[in-house]
DNA sequence: ATTCATAATTATTGATGCAAAATATTCCTC
DNA sequence: GAGGAATATTTTGCATCAATAATTATGAAT
């Protein structure tokens, strides 16, 4: 975000940013054929770095390489959005159980600092929906697992995706907001059980309201 | 596997492979620093398709890439195995009470057979360990999420990292066979939860040996 | 003698060029 | 006019080459 950024990144890593970009705005359609000539002259770059680019985008799911063809951006089907959001279910509400027993006081308190912002910003469904992924991916690191980590970015990627983008409809604010407030209590009363179950209930009513 | 086939994977593909092997055997040993232009000497070939099989095992959590350092094997200390082994029960579980509510009477028989070749292969440690992890996947296979199969897939690898090499110590073959006939049961049954709950204990009890 | 600066070596990263494969086009034959 | 073979074009995939950054070694100054 910065211009003087310290670790600098490597050329591939910011070419696949950009890409995920144009991917998640619809730019580069589902099932349409990446051109990799052309994309690397829009860039000003070569080819190499932007091969290793969609190699790392394969990696995460977004697009699919096909022998001797290149590589095609992921379709995404009803059925496939069905599995992502089960597979985030059950690892988030893993991870919900996990802090619950092991979270000290004080990150109890940041998750509940960060849902106060959320509350704030029920008016502004971009804000919100970026401080809703903030507490999800606090509450992620604080379970303190890397792998479960990486998937759950994964996913939450793959599942933009999806024409039904978000894990959050309009509509759904409100009821997000006190499905939220389940979760909360049920970590500040140390409850592992019952937040597995309350966060598993956020995800299966945010799933609902997607399809 | 065979001489002529019929997908002929490309390059960096096959030099991927090439470098698990090396990573699982030790050759490679975790930590160690990937030295590109040796190792593409070795193979004859450029280091073009080689640092894009990095990339590709970078993106598998085998190796680890450092801006203007190039490529690390993985070192996973105790920590990571713990939390990787709480990954798969978790995903394998959940996939276990899918196909206790899903599978068809003959998936479920394909299973009992693959089970029925485990029983014999008893005497035959390699033998015995390449047909276990045939019956993990193949019960991945008919949960039928492509999501959790690849997530699976690859946090397998990353286990193999480790020095505990297996999910399976020697002296707990005897004890694994039971545990994979209580799952056995509980489909059949086709008790999802209970199914979940066994194959929970399998991997607990698998990270108990391996600690 | 130790520390800091500078230079040289080494390795990664990015660009360019070439060959093989797949697809599209054209032309010939029936 | 339609179907098929041959050719041309496009595009991937791999190799080679150049440049940038980092580390190490060397030397000078305090």
């Amino acid at each position: 975000m910065s211009a003087l950024s310290l670790a600098p990144r490597a050329l591939y890593e910011e070419v696949a940013e950009l890409l995920r970009q144009r991917i998640f705005s619809r730019e580069l359609q589902p099932g349409s054929w990446i051109d990799e000539l052309k994309i690397a002259e829009e860039y000003g770059i070569s080819r190499t770095p932007l091969r290793e680019a969609l190699k790392v985008l394969a990696a995460e799911g977004l697009v699919t390489m096909k022998v001797r063809r290149g590589a095609y951006v992921t379709e995404v089907s009803d059925k496939d959005l069905a599995d992502v959001y089960h597979l985030l279910a059950l690892l988030e509400a893993d991870a919900a159980s996990v802090v619950a027993q092991r979270a000290t006081e004080a990150e109890l308190e940041e998750l509940q600092a960060i849902h106060r912002e959320l509350e704030a910003a029920v008016q502004q469904r971009d804000l919100f929906f970026a401080i809703n992924e903030r507490f999800h991916m606090r509450l992620l690191e604080i379970a303190d697992n890397r792998w479960r980590m990486q998937m759950v970015t994964d996913l939450r990627k793959v599942m933009k995706l999806n024409r039904h983008n978000s894990l959050l409809k309009t509509g759904r604010i409100e009821d997000s907001l006190s499905e939220h407030r389940a979760v909360l209590a049920a970590l500040q009363a140390r409850e592992g059980e019952l937040a597995m179950q309350r966060m598993q209930e956020h995800f299966h009513n945010g799933l609902e309201a997607a399809t």
